[in-house]
DNA sequence: CCGTTGCGTTAGAGCGCTCCAAATCTTACG
DNA sequence: CGTAAGATTTGGAGCGCTCTAACGCAACGG
């Protein structure tokens, strides 16, 4: 920066308020600035910056798994409305693991971020207020409710209700949920589905399933092995629905013919006409767009009370799920 | 950190010693210093750490697109290696789009980032070289030559030439080319694909795609309105292959009865079973692995030289491909 | 009993920037 | 032509940390 005031034959604070285009700089010596600045090939430096200036204008956000396409569409709503808004976004990939997603907070608070966005987070309620005590959090697909922070969420309770309701109109009665095992959202999930089906009259049935595809196959491969199939099965999200989907294939059996799946998030998975899955949609770009609003309106007019907000899921109704043979 | 360092007694310096767990500090005072530090919350502040440091041990990454999986798998691949040698790694989002990855470019270069590794960059090779005469650069999945930067690719033009041969040798003799339009390895494996085609004797047909299912539609109506349908399909990636599969779907057309159907990259969408594309596969993860491994060799070990990494494609044959009825 | 050694500790400068108050330059006007 | 009001520009302190060189002190040998 020195060098570049010399050669524009400025004083540093000049070409500081250049790089930050203040209004009340003559046109000559902006441009003198501007091609010194070029010249040299100067780049300000950002860490100094926002050590002076005791601001980041960056949003730290943390991602449950980069890998499940439905933490990608928030993303696309978090940039964009970050970015209207003038904040960076920096990712960090909590890889379906607690341990690694504390790492991430720390890290993102000692990059003195204006505020977390926990995207799916693995964390626990404590560690989630732990961070939040020191920036701003929003927690977006939380599935739970995380007292003092804000939260924004589809009702999972509902989507999973939804999903169940679906099939018992299609005239399931056996029908299996595969949750989402340590998932934040999977509580609410099981929970609605088991209340759904009670409603209805019907025995629930829960298996441990995870995060992807994968986890869907021993659930499944279970199911085949003992003999206890049911006519349908709900899976705590589309690869899990995917997976089993596979696994079903594998086994010989026909989807929706022999067993009904539904999935949920309604990724692009789901949509794929191949794939053809009856899913649970959440509005993930809203949520993203959301999650940023409330999150503005803690930085900037200073909202202190944990906002709370809980979209509406739909379903989207697609090939594999179908009434069962015997009905 | 001055409070800290009263609250234990001790001077500035001592603090920073001990945040860095630097081993010449007495028990005594180590513990003196962590536990004020415990009391009062206190985090080093990373950006007056970088700057006093003028180093950051951060790698900045952009990623084309964070939708499609086949980034998320070099993501893990580059994470786990660059932790192990210490470095955290910023992810930015390209978003499909030149101008955005310049601007995370920049915003990574502000940020005095130690390595700048590009994943299937939309960028210009002038944009590449430019960043790359200020900060050690990675290109991985390149699929062309960028000139003076280091280079991590598959060979796309073999493993388009794989996916052509295994068509030719089931017996397809009409196989039409979907590109990826602008994407960075499109060159590469078009070329790869006419350069077979025309060593089998056949006429290359190459249409228009893009980046994902949704692009893959257009080229695949155009053909079915046409009366102009291949026995086979080669696509520019696993999305564009999935949408293929959906619209030819949509067309009446059975997969791979009417039309085989082969994709690339051999994401985990090829390998459900439901979707069982045949794909030419990347190693991903290992991409990943030697991308942070080539950029070390520059930061420390001081190589200057562009370094050339090409792996070998493989093919994994599924279900989407078969002979075409006729033969 | 004193000079040495070496460990543990510290003062203070400096990293590259912003921001404030104050200095300087322009312009307009009586 | 002098002056007040703006418009520009500048010096210097300060952001929170690391790093170097130097310091204090206990243990030790002669």
């Amino acid at each position: 920066m020195e060098t570049v005031a010399e050669r524009a034959g400025v004083s540093r604070a000049l070409v500081s308020l250049v790089m930050n285009n203040s209004p009340k700089v003559s046109d000559a010596k902006r441009e003198a600035v501007l091609r010194a600045a070029d010249e040299l090939g100067y780049r300000p430096n950002l860490h100094a910056r926002n050590l002076a200036q005791k601001r980041t204008e960056t949003l730290g956000m943390i991602i449950n798994d980069i890998h499940n396409p439905f933490f990608a569409e928030v993303v696309y709503g978090v940039e964009a409305t970050a970015e209207e808004h003038g904040f960076d976004v920096l990712i960090l990939n909590g890889g379906r693991d607690a341990e690694r997603e504390r790492r991430a907070v720390e890290t993102h608070l000692q990059f003195q971020v204006e505020a977390l966005i926990l995207v799916g987070p693995k964390l626990s309620d404590d560690d989630i207020l732990r961070a939040s005590y020191v920036v701003p959090t929003v927690v977006v697909a939380a599935g739970r409710d995380h007292p003092g922070v804000d939260t924004i969420t589809t009702d999972d309770e509902r989507g999973a209700t939804l999903a169940v309701q679906h099939l018992v109109d299609l005239g399931h009665t056996d029908i299996v949920h595969i949750d989402g095992d340590t998932n934040i959202s999977s509580h609410a999930r099981s929970r609605g589905y088991e209340k759904a089906m009670r409603s209805a009259g019907l025995e629930p049935r829960v298996l441990t399933g995870g995060d992807d595809e994968a986890d869907a196959e021993a659930a499944v491969v279970e199911l085949a092995e003992t003999d206890s199939m049911p006519t349908a099965i709900f899976a705590f999200n589309d690869l899990i629905a995917a997976g089993a989907l596979s696994t079903l294939e594998a086994a010989g059996l026909l989807v929706p013919d022999d067993v009904s799946v539904v999935g949920y998030d309604n990724t692009f998975i789901a949509e794929l006409s191949h794939m053809s899955l009856t899913a649970v949609n959440q509005p993930r770009h809203q949520m993203g767009q959301l999650a940023i609003r409330t999150i503005l309106e803690r930085i900037e007019d200073g909202r202190t009370e944990p906002a709370r907000i809980d979209l509406v899921p739909t379903l989207a109704v697609r090939g594999s799920s179908a009434p069962p043979r015997t009905a």
